[in-house]
DNA sequence: TGAATCCAGTTGCTAATTGAAACCAGTTTA
DNA sequence: TAAACTGGTTTCAATTAGCAACTGGATTCA
């Protein structure tokens, strides 16, 4: 998808994050970084993603500021991927899907990965979408609305 | 977070979310149903897509079982797309996806579609990844275990 | 030290997917 | 009744994905 610049679209953030990182592999790439997968081998040996499509998407993602690059904390002459904030802030995404997909894409008896907390072990708490009060709300109790710069 | 690297990816609930649901057009039609879009040929000017990939992707997501194919409501022979239980439940992955888009990728003088609540007009809460104790926790507060079907 | 292996890609080629435009049958509007 | 609209399908060109082989520096092994 490539949205015009000029097009409204990308006046909407769900269009413009798509464009950065919504496509397939990228967004399987975030979520090995989650779990502190940093090097190039080792996203292709989790994701076995064809290596010129690896190297492509790990660079744009460094380009759109996602991962940065550093030498490898081993000490090698290597180097890793490494989440920037920016990157890391997209886990209430994954984790939404994550969600999303135990609930709706698994029947009881199938073997899956679960996500827990470290301190107590527990499951997470469904991530849920809430009004500045707090409530609880969904697609049907919000409206967009188109904010033009410069106005308040 | 630790992963047992053994685990393929269909066991990963984000990777099946991604399989479903995560391809660019997919998701902006989505977003579209959320503000009440419902027939092929608003998704079709809403979103500039091709009709062919338009009646490709809703036919996807009518047998993932995000949308229901439903007699028109205003009486004419056409038909709509509405979004089932499981397609509003993606509500969350699109917010999260409009948040962290808003947040990283507009500069504050840029026009840009916001989402209000309908009963106050106030913008959302930040969704955030929460234990079930309610904990904010960030990448680095969980891991990954695979649970094996039929254990406990 | 030299050989073998590993790492992080790149290149070349083929297969699959996407996108634009034309076309079409049934429906609705003027 | 004609024109326009709706919800597609078909065709074909262009883009993208995927595979395998290759590369050149880094590291390990004997």
């Amino acid at each position: 998808m490539v949205v015009d610049p000029s097009s409204p679209s990308s006046e909407c953030p769900v269009a413009r994050t798509l464009e950065a990182i919504g496509d397939r592999w990228s967004l399987m790439i975030i979520r090995d970084a989650f779990d502190d997968i940093r090097r190039f081998s080792e996203f292709q040996k989790s994701l076995g993603v064809a290596r010129n499509i690896l190297a492509l998407r790990l660079k744009t993602l460094v380009e759109v500021g996602v991962f940065d690059v550093q030498p490898a904390s081993d000490g090698s002459a290597y180097k890793e991927y490494v989440l920037t904030e920016k990157g890391r802030e997209i886990f209430p995404v994954v984790v939404s899907m994550r969600q999303w997909g135990e609930r709706f894409l698994f029947t009881g008896d199938e073997t899956r990965s679960v996500l827990l907390d470290n301190e107590y072990g527990q499951s997470l708490m469904p991530i849920e979408v809430r009004s500045s009060s707090g409530q609880k709300l969904g697609p049907s109790d919000c409206h967009r609305v188109r904010v033009v710069a410069g106005e308040s």
